[in-house]
RNA sequence: GGAGAGGUGGGUGAGAGGCUUAAACCAACAGUUUGCUAAACUGUCGUACGGGUUAAACCGUACCGGGGGUUCGAAUCCCCCCCUCUCCGCCA
């Protein structure tokens, strides 16, 4: 959520930077949240100034009581009841503005960063770095839909059977092949100086609204609506949910966190032709970095972050893409996002594997996450945060990538933790 | 699931219609003293919104879990909801 003293502050910026997502008349929208907000302003002062005077009068009364004094009381309170009315008439309008302008301000999204390229959708989006080459497979390669059921690692018809399409069942290898590549992130970031916690993977409401996935998202989550919980999404949202309504001190920060959970997306409405098997799923897990910083450390912890994402790619020996998104194909939170793609061998395609975030103050207004700085004043933090990484599609491409006559080849980094070399 | 007790500032905790401008203590911060540490003393110390200011100072309003109500006046009385804790039951 914007600052509205942002938008009064800044708006020509806050127009130039929203047209780069594709936006359309945007100066009308801010101009019906300044008016709005001006007349909030307007209401409560008038409010106040009731209600200071109908303060005054209360200690009158009291006094007059005291003193035996009815008759002048009795004045006095025919004054405050009619006080009463007009402050309840005022108080109701001034709610009603304070929800419209709630949501005016929830239907704008965050402003890009002068990085930001515009653009309508992924076809603008930058490539900045590239990394590997392409591999080249035999003839008879297999998609990994087909691997998985030849080596009898994962198992998508056990999964609908106790729970739903999307809902993947790993045996053997494949299920030692998701714990070696958890523990192998979470040992990563831990060398980087990141915190692992462990977090709950339902959240409360609250939770939801804090970081951004209510009221926007709600049908994208399962909703355990006899307790009204909701299964995260991502680890995002109870690891930065952890910082809600804080003013932080200087000294606890950076915040450099990581988590492994598993993720639930009800993915309503996404399901197509080209998202078979492990592309896309209803539960995956995920190791997910989070950071608060500083406003002027954050764009140099965004670099680090991707920085960071890449190696691990680089280790897994894949090829790699990192792409700058436009306006157009970031999420609404994002002020900048770098996504990390690897190339799928026999899909012959390029999946996203990570997403790598600043949000600047958007999220923290959202959450009420702010520090002292120097000055001793309050100011707000910036979050961001990364996929570190998701696993699904790094399992797929390393099927696919790494397939050989014999069987799987599992890249060496990950061997300590598999205790095999081979899918076979 | 059953029964009970509670939710007050960063923490502990008093306050039971107007004497609260929320006591007191602890923590934190600044200063004084001191060979260092410590201690002692003094001072500062909630959040949001609005007004004001170059910036402060300062002024007003709201906030004692949340929402309603009673009253001239509510942390305090009434109603509804939420949450936490304790005991019993069940249970990895």
């Amino acid at each position: 959520m914007l600052q509205v003293q942002v938008i009064r502050e800044q708006k020509q910026a806050v127009i130039n930077g929203l047209q780069k997502r594709g936006l359309k008349e945007i100066e009308a929208s801010l101009d019906t949240i300044i008016n709005l907000d001006n007349k909030r302003k307007e209401t409560q002062r008038k409010q106040d100034d009731l209600q200071a005077e109908s303060n005054t009068l209360a200690r009158e009364i009291g006094n007059l009581m005291k003193s035996g004094n009815k008759e002048e009381a009795e004045k006095l309170k025919k004054r405050t009841s009619e006080i009463k009315e007009t402050v309840a008439s005022l108080n109701a309008d001034l709610t009603q503005i304070e929800v419209d302008l709630q949501k005016e301000l929830y239907a704008l999204p965050n402003v890009p960063t002068e990085k930001v390229p515009a653009g309508k959708s992924a076809d603008d989006n930058i490539t900045v770095h590239t990394f590997g080459s392409i591999p080249e497979l035999a003839e008879n390669a297999l998609p990994h839909w087909d691997l998985i059921k030849k080596y009898d690692i994962i198992d998508f018809d056990l999964g609908i059977k106790i729970s739903g399409a999307g809902f993947p069942v790993y045996k053997g290898k494949g299920a030692k092949l998701q714990r070696a590549l958890i523990n192998f992130f979470l040992d990563e970031a831990e060398k980087q100086g990141y915190r692992e916690i462990q977090p709950p993977i339902v959240v409360n409401e609250a939770s939801g609204y804090g970081t951004g996935q209510l009221p926007d998202k709600e049908g994208q989550m399962y909703h355990a609506t006899a307790d009204n919980l909701y299964l995260i999404p991502t680890a995002e949202v109870p690891i930065t949910n952890l910082y809600r309504d804080l003013v932080m001190n200087e000294a606890e920060l950076p915040v450099k966190n990581v988590g492994y959970t598993p993720c639930f997306r009800r993915e309503a409405g996404s399901w197509g032709a080209h998202v078979r098997g492990l592309n896309r799923l209803h539960q995956f897990d995920k190791v997910e970095i989070v950071q608060i910083r500083k406003p002027e450390e954050s764009e140099k912890a965004l670099d680090e972050m991707c920085l960071y994402v890449q190696s691990l790619l680089e280790k897994l020996e894949l090829p790699y893409r990192k792409l700058l998104l436009c306006g157009g194909d970031m999420g609404v939170n994002s002020a900048i996002t770098y996504d990390m793609e690897v190339y799928s061998a026999a899909q012959k395609r390029w999946l996203e594997v990570s997403s790598v975030s600043n949000f600047e103050t958007f999220q923290a207004n959202r959450l009420k996450l702010r520090y002292k700085n120097k000055e001793g004043k309050t100011q707000l933090l910036h979050t961001l945060n990364g996929s570190a990484l998701a696993l699904p599609r790094i399992v797929a491409a390393i099927l696919e990538n790494n397939q050989t006559e014999k069987g799987i080849r599992v890249p060496k980094i990950l061997q300590a933790y598999t205790r095999f070399e081979m899918i076979d």
